[in-house]
This record gives structure tokens, C-alpha cells and sequence, in this order.
RNA sequence: GGCCCGUUCGUCUAGGGGUUAGGACGCAAGAUUUUCAUUCUUGAAACAGGGGUUCGAUUCCCCUACGGGCUACCA
């Protein structure tokens, strides 16, 4: 039975710039096993490798989940009980661990250069730093204890690598791919400590769960590799009962190719693959975000959730509250998803169709404000987008669906209308002006009645007044029912339309 | 190369010893909408291969093939 101890779950991403897909579902798996079981959700900023920090991005990462409602119990900007949660004001909790098991024996000094390690890999076929070939390499395994003080009281860089045991096997119970194991003579002494005393991975990620009693571990498949490193860690530094329940998430591929989904294949494809919109400050890089080109939260979250879960039935469109609900870890699968951006749009517009009519108009305002457009009537808005929500795919669709309820058209698909232009057409349009003005109410059924009656009396089909008379109102043939396109602009402005059209038409 | 993980329609997937192998996206056709989109109906489309085990394997086991990941003083 497993210990009572509260769920606490983490999600710790490197500040390189960017969160792509992948980190966003590792959070999203992490906070529905979070909150499903009543657990507190960590983020931990893993900044260890400095030279790949790019600034803004914590702050990045930050907002990206509260866009898509996924914020943090306890974090660097959240503040909690186990804080600092940024590795990189934690630096000096780490080396006395790294002491500890050197004195047990666990792990080990170690002298070699870069070049000399470079030689060694190119040399010697399969090389690791591992029990076959480390008594040749230059550690306080193979040189003597007084060599060892003199390198280290001269100021000679080490580092600290993990003394991998010979002939054992790790295994352990991963909660999605359930037993794996490994032969501890394929892996090698990995460094734990670097030579400017910052910690690698390995060690930080293991001092900081259990500093941070993190119950469930949730990482990238890309990390599996590396877990029997982790695993004997946690047992030479004697916390073995409070080691992590792991889980391997599968990745998320290509759509085309193969390999891991990455932010070339974005802007090769042409899809975003970050949440939103990223500027690298270093290499002026420009990334393209889900929340900028217009996709809700919900449909972001809901489709990186059926990247690799389901709930058994034929359910698809999930709410972060039915996820939370219907969550299990043993149900994501266990191979590789590659992304389908098309699919993706589809949850999108599925979402749009279904999201409160409030919402949705806030949404829509924060994207036409992004493109630099103002609307002042808010009813009227709020009336077109009832008009034309079912046609939008994404919330930055609005203003190509529906920019001619705000403007007139600056221009027209003269091929649909002009091929069949006659003088009795340009007389009929000018009659429905007339008519258009003695309307008594501006309504929708009325105005079809209107058209319908004066067609008739012209003696022409109904069908071929109907299309250029769209094409006056909106400029192509798209947009919602004519009638309701008219009765929504208004009297004056439908007849300044028909108006214009045929002094273009007629030319 | 070595190690680890994986393999059901083009894609995401359900299923699991006996099924017409189910759903969704996309695609095609049709209906509705006197436009387009929505909506609805229909269609084409899959168990990687070979051996076992079994009365019977897509399902269990083994091998092969293929794919992916890792193999840094990066995470």
C-alpha cells in the first residue's frame, strides 16, 4: 500500500526560450493528477545550465500557463513552503550531497579535460565513463589519495560523476509503461556535480524532489534513459522510501517525418507548436503562439489531451473540469503521437461553437485589438458574432467572416456578377432602392419579402438577383444570410451599399 | 554501434482469444442553406512480417523488420 503522504506534483522546465506542446501536456497531465487526487501542483524552474538561460523566459513560461489556467500551487513567483523554487538559488544546497555519497563511496572525483574525454570517444569504439574504463581515466578511483589532494590544492577543475555499480540490474514500475529495467554495466558515471558547482539534471532533480517531497514524477520519455541514474540516487542518498512515483509520457512527433515535434517543424509546417507568441531577445528568433493565432484555452488544453489519452469512450471534447474528473494515468498510451494541426483546428472550432456567447466576445475583442481594430457597439458585436460564430475556426477568422457588417466593401467579386450584368438588372436594383426606403419595419422576413415580391414583378428568378445583391453587401460570395447581413447594417447604410455597387457594376 | 521504449485506417485512437475491428480528424459523394460555412446522411480507408501456444489469434509468447528516444560538465 502506498504511503498516505499528500500527491505533490511537479513540472520543472529548463528557461530556454519557448514552451512548446510537449512541456504543456507534461503541466496538464501534471495538474489533472494534481488536482484529481487533492494534490498540490510545483513548478520548479531548472536553471542550472546558464549559459542556455534566455531572459524572459521564466516569466514566459509563467504566463503561458495562465493563459491556459493552469497555475501553480507553489513556484518561483508563487512563493510556498519549500522556496526558492529557482535551482539556481538553491546552488549551494547541492554539493554536500555530492560529498555524501562521495564518502560512501557512491560517487567520485574526477580530473579528465574536455579534450581528453573527446579523445577517448572518438578512440575507443562504445566508450563510456563507466566501470570498464574508468581505473584508466583520471579520478580519485585510479589515482591515490594524496595525487587527489594535490590536484584539488592545486585548483585543478573536477567534477563530481556518480560510481555506477557493476553486473545489477535497476528496475522499477513506471505508472504507464509498468516494469522496466536496466543493467547498471550499459550506463554510465554520469556527472553530478559540473566543475563550476552547479549540479547537473540528475543530481538537482533528485535533491529537489525530495527536498520538495514531491510524490509523482512526470517527465518526457526522452528521460527514461536516465531514471536508473536517478533510482540509485535516490537509494545511495538513503531516501529510497520517499523516491517518486514515475511516470513516462510519450512524445509528440512530427506530423510528417519523423522524430520529435520541434519549433523548425512549425515554421516549416506552418502551425504554431508554442503556446504563445515568443521572441528569443538573444537571436531576435520570432515563434508564433496557439494563443495569438487564436485558439482558446480550452481547445489547446483539450487537444494536447487527447494527445495520447482517452477516456475509453467516444468522448472528445473535454472540459479542464470533466479532465480533472475523468483522468487516468493508465490510460495514456504508450507510443509516440505525431500532431495533427488540422485536428487541432477542428477542437478549436468546436470550442467556439460552444463557449458562453460573453466569453467569446471578450475573446474576440482582445484579437481584434491585437490587429488594431475597434468596435464601439457592443450589442451590435455581440449580434454579428452570433451571426457568424459557427463559421470561425479561429478567433482571428472574426474579421475576415465579418468585417462587412463594420464597413462597406472595398471591393467586389466582379466575376461572380458582372459576366451576367444586364440593364434590367441595374433597373431592378435601382426600383429595390426605392422600395428599400418606404420598408416600414427593418426586419429580416420583411426585407425578404420585399426582394422576393419585386423580383417577381421584374419577371426575373429570385436565385440570379440574390447573388449580386450579396456581392453588394459584402463584397464575395461568403458571409451569413443576405437578408440577415442587411437587416443587421441598417436601412441607410444597405441602400449606400446598393447604391455604390451599381455605379461600379454599371461601369 | 550500444541500451531503452514503442508498432490497429493517411492522422489521433477504441477494442482485446471467436467482432460486419468501433469512433474522431482529414478526404469523397449527397441533402439542407437561392452564397460560403455550419448541420445531417453515406462512402473509401487499418490489426508490420514470420514462427509458436490454441479448436480458434489482431489480441498471449518469441524472433525479425520498422519507428522513436538516449548515449554532454543540456535539460
Amino acid at each position: 500500500m502506498q504511503s498516505p503522504k499528500k500527491v505533490r506534483v511537479r513540472f520543472a522546465p529548463s528557461p530556454t526560450g519557448g514552451l512548446h506542446l510537449g512541456g504543456v501536456r507534461t503541466v496538464l497531465f501534471n495538474y489533472l493528477f494534481a488536482r484529481k487526487h487533492g494534490g498540490d501542483f510545483v513548478l520548479r524552474i531548472e536553471d542550472t545550465d546558464q549559459t542556455r538561460y534566455v531572459e524572459g523566459a521564466e516569466q514566459y513560461i509563467v504566463d503561458c500557463l495562465e493563459w491556459c489556467g493552469l497555475k501553480p500551487d507553489e513556484g518561483p513567483q508563487v512563493g510556498g513552503p519549500f522556496s526558492p523554487y529557482r535551482q539556481s538559488e538553491r546552488k549551494e544546497r547541492y554539493r554536500p550531497y555530492a560529498e555524501q555519497l562521495v564518502a560512501a563511496g557512491y560517487a567520485y572525483y574526477a580530473f579528465d579535460t574536455a579534450e581528453e574525454l573527446d579523445k577517448c570517444r572518438k578512440e575507443i569504439p562504445n566508450f563510456q565513463y563507466g566501470h570498464t574504463y574508468r581505473s584508466q581515466l583520471r579520478n580519485s578511483l585510479s589515482l591515490s589519495e594524496t595525487e587527489v589532494q594535490q590536484l584539488i590544492a592545486n585548483g585543478e577543475p573536477y567534477v563530481i560523476r556518480i560510481k555506477m555499480p557493476a553486473n545489477e540490474t535497476v528496475s522499477f514500475s513506471d505508472m504507464i509503461r509498468g516494469e522496466v529495467s536496466f543493467d547498471t554495466n550499459l550506463v554510465d558515471d554520469k556527472v553530478l556535480l559540473k566543475a563550476d558547482g552547479m549540479p547537473t539534471y540528475h543530481l538537482a532533480v533528485v535533491v529537489d524532489d525530495f527536498l520538495m517531497d514531491i510524490s509523482h514524477a512526470f517527465r518526457g520519455e526522452e528521460w527514461l534513459p536516465s531514471a536508473p541514474v536517478h533510482l540509485l540516487l535516490w537509494k545511495y542518498l538513503g531516501w529510497e522510501a520517499a523516491m517518486p512515483q514515475w511516470a513516462h509520457l510519450p512524445l509528440i512527433l512530427k506530423p510528417d517525418g519523423h522524430g520529435k515535434l520541434s519549433k523548425r517543424d512549425g515554421d516549416r509546417l506552418g502551425f504554431p507548436v508554442f503556446a504563445m507568441n515568443w521572441l528569443d531577445q538573444k537571436t531576435g528568433d520570432f515563434t508564433p503562439g496557439f494563443r495569438e493565432l487564436g485558439f482558446l484555452p480550452e481547445a489547446f488544453l483539450n487537444l494536447l489531451a487527447m494527445l495520447g489519452w482517452n477516456d475509453g469512450t467516444d468522448q472528445e471534447i473535454f472540459s479542464l473540469d470533466e479532465l480533472i474528473e475523468k483522468f487516468s494515468i493508465e490510460r495514456v498510451s504508450h507510443a509516440g503521437a505525431k500532431f495533427d494541426y488540422e485536428k487541432a483546428k477542428w477542437y478549436n472550432a468546436e470550442w467556439i461553437k460552444r463557449i458562453d456567447a460573453d466569453r467569446l466576445k471578450q475573446l474576440i475583442l482582445g484579437q481584434l485589438k491585437l490587429q488594431n481594430i475597434s468596435i464601439a457597439d457592443d450589442a451590435y458585436l455581440s449580434k454579428v458574432i452570433e451571426l457568424v460564430k459557427d463559421r470561425l475556426v479561429l478567433l482571428n477568422d472574426f474579421w475576415e467572416q465579418a468585417s462587412f457588417f463594420f464597413q462597406a466593401p472595398g471591393q467586389y467579386d466582379e466575376t461572380a456578377v458582372k459576366p451576367k450584368w444586364s440593364v434590367e438588372k441595374a433597373d431592378f436594383y435601382a426600383g429595390l432602392i426605392t422600395q428599400l426606403e418606404q420598408v416600414s419595419t427593418w426586419e429580416a422576413s420583411v426585407l425578404e419579402e420585399t426582394f422576393k415580391t419585386a423580383a417577381e414583378q421584374s419577371g426575373m428568378k429570385v436565385g440570379e438577383l440574390m447573388l449580386p445583391f450579396r456581392v453588394m453587401l459584402v463584397g464575395g460570395k461568403f458571409g451569413p444570410a443576405v437578408f440577415d447581413i442587411a437587416a443587421s447594417i441598417g436601412r441607410e447604410e444597405s441602400i449606400k451599399r446598393i447604391e455604390k455597387a451599381l455605379k461600379a457594376f454599371n461601369q
